[in-house]
DNA sequence: TTGCACACGTTATAGCATAACGCAATTGAT
DNA sequence: ATCAATTGCGTTATGCTATAACGTGTGCAA
């Protein structure tokens, strides 16, 4: 399956992140809506939820928070283990993947076992400009 | 230089997480202190933080909990970039290292003139057991 | 003695996320 | 067409996670 149409909420909240420099908490996105009617945190939840789920947006652990996509591609498949750099100066944020530290995280959890559901690797630091 | 004496307070936070099965949040530390005389969220963080500082105990970053830490060896130097398997079933955490992601995501990054300070892995899905 | 660093205690507040209710629109049988 | 199931939506209330800001006490060095 690819992405359905987005809800009026859904494109609400895939606009605010499409269109945002940075990565954005759900209570940021919630002020930025205010003005298209938000009122209450779980209408920007929800949306995540489901962009989540279709791929279109990434949440942040380390700094709870959301980022679109950059995959060049469509989002029609999945796009494997997605790693993020995390710039602590200017919030800038890159998206990246690598097939070879997939497949080595791929072959240590077979070592354990353990079935993967979903990987999560951020990078924290300081990009080019903010060293 | 290495791990100094522990305080009163960073101790029995390390006890708390070094009996635990599991991860813990600040809040659940806080609660199993009680009768310890904890009384406040700040006496677990500040603990916390020392702990974090002294590589005595992991924070997992998608669960908000912390995890002592499970390395062999004594904790007198930098290990490298720590990785997490986390089951969703029972909530085992198994900490592991490997050389070659870390040369791996170090040479990534480099090509973006990137400056690492913290990497987070974690892996979430389900051990053998709760397969 | 004075100043500094550090741990600690307490209260208050900020920031992140979900539970639980009810309603409306859509879909897809029957 | 009708009914049931699903999905999205709005609202209120609540819970969980983390830090700000203040003051205290102790140890140690200048
Ligand atoms: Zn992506
Ligand atoms: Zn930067
Ligand atoms: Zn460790
Ligand atoms: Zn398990």
């Amino acid at each position: 399956m690819g992405t359905p149409q987005l809800t009026k909420n859904q494109s609400l909240v895939m606009g605010a992140l499409a269109h945002s420099e940075g990565p954005m908490s759900a209570y940021t996105i919630l002020d930025k809506l205010r003005d298209q009617g938000f009122r209450a945190p779980l209408q920007v939840y929800r949306a995540l939820d489901k962009l989540l789920e279709y791929g279109l947006v990434h949440r942040l652990e380390s700094l709870n928070a959301f980022v679109a996509c950059t995959c060049p591609h469509e989002h029609e498949h999945d796009h494997g283990v997605t790693a993020f750099t995390i710039c602590e100066g200017c919030g800038q944020v890159t998206e990246f993947h690598d097939e070879a530290i997939e497949e080595r995280l791929s072959a240590l959890v077979r070592g354990q076992s353990f079935k993967t559901e979903k990987t999560t690797i951020e990078i924290r630091g300081h990009c080019k400009s903010c060293a």
